[in-house]
DNA sequence: TCCGGTGTAACAGAAAATGTTACGACAAGG
DNA sequence: CCTTGTCGTAACATTTTCTGTTACACCGGA
């Protein structure tokens, strides 16, 4: 399972994103956002930029320009932030096509593949049960 | 998330010699399971080596060698399976620290932690719900 | 002792994720 | 309307992971 970090980047931007909210300061740059997760302005416009597209944060432009959350992070899930930013299911299935002559090859795909879709019911279950004012609480109780 | 096909090997492997087992040809050679993966014999050896391992397969040296189940094909779970083969968990943490003097950057990690040990949980139960026997089952009803 | 197959190292190739630089587009404010 | 700061995105570099391939030592039954 190759470990990618979208989920946990999309996730740290909009818990300082809330943060900064409930500070008094509504905006920030993707530079301020970057400074947090310690990582490049542009990695975080790339994520911030897929959580637009599913209408979680604002965009301003121009100067004075920034990111702000779109709803009240109570009412943002992790389900929402996972289905903006990944693509990928977590199984894959065979790189090359099995061997379709046998009778394991011919059906093990669609066999694997009702398991998989149960398995990332069971993810999309848990993550839609934590929303992003959970995330940023548990984040301020470690000192 | 990268999507790696480990589990969708070993089940694939596993499902076959269930199938052979049970046509009476008890043993497989790598190259027997490569040919229905469609795959090179040292994939599946590598596979099929995690299971051994594992203790859910036997294998035999010398001439006449090759791999069998090492336990009836009911009591085998993916969740077995799974925990054989994979090694990264689903979600990945940032690849570089994030800022430590930032209260999100401190926090952040331990709060997804419990998050994503929440999700893996999930991800375990429904796993451990379906057998290789099951599999076998689905992938004969596909004709 | 032969022989077919495993175990594993070493390397090649491909694909994906991440990081970096660069620059046009855009809008607020002077 | 022009300056300025920031977004949006392309292009490319780097790193990592997965997969595939070749090669060869080792093993054990006949």
């Amino acid at each position: 399972m190759a470990a990618n970090s979208r989920l946990t980047i999309a996730a740290h931007a909009l818990a300082w994103l809330a943060l900064a909210q409930r500070r008094g300061q509504e905006i920030l740059t993707s530079e301020q956002v970057a400074a947090s997760v310690n990582t490049n302005p542009v990695i975080i416009r790339r994520s911030l930029g897929d959580l637009r597209r599913s209408g979680l944060v604002n965009v301003r432009h121009g100067a004075g320009a920034g990111w702000s959350l779109a709803r009240a992070p109570e009412s943002i899930t992790l389900l929402e932030v996972y289905d903006a930013v990944e693509q990928e299911p977590p199984f894959g299935m065979h790189r090359t096509e099995p061997n379709l002559e046998c009778p394991v090859g011919r059906g093990i795909r669609p066999a694997l593949g009702e398991i998989y879709d149960r398995v990332e019911q069971a993810v999309r279950q848990e993550l839609a049960a934590t929303s992003i004012a959970d995330v940023l609480r548990e984040t301020l109780r470690v000192r």
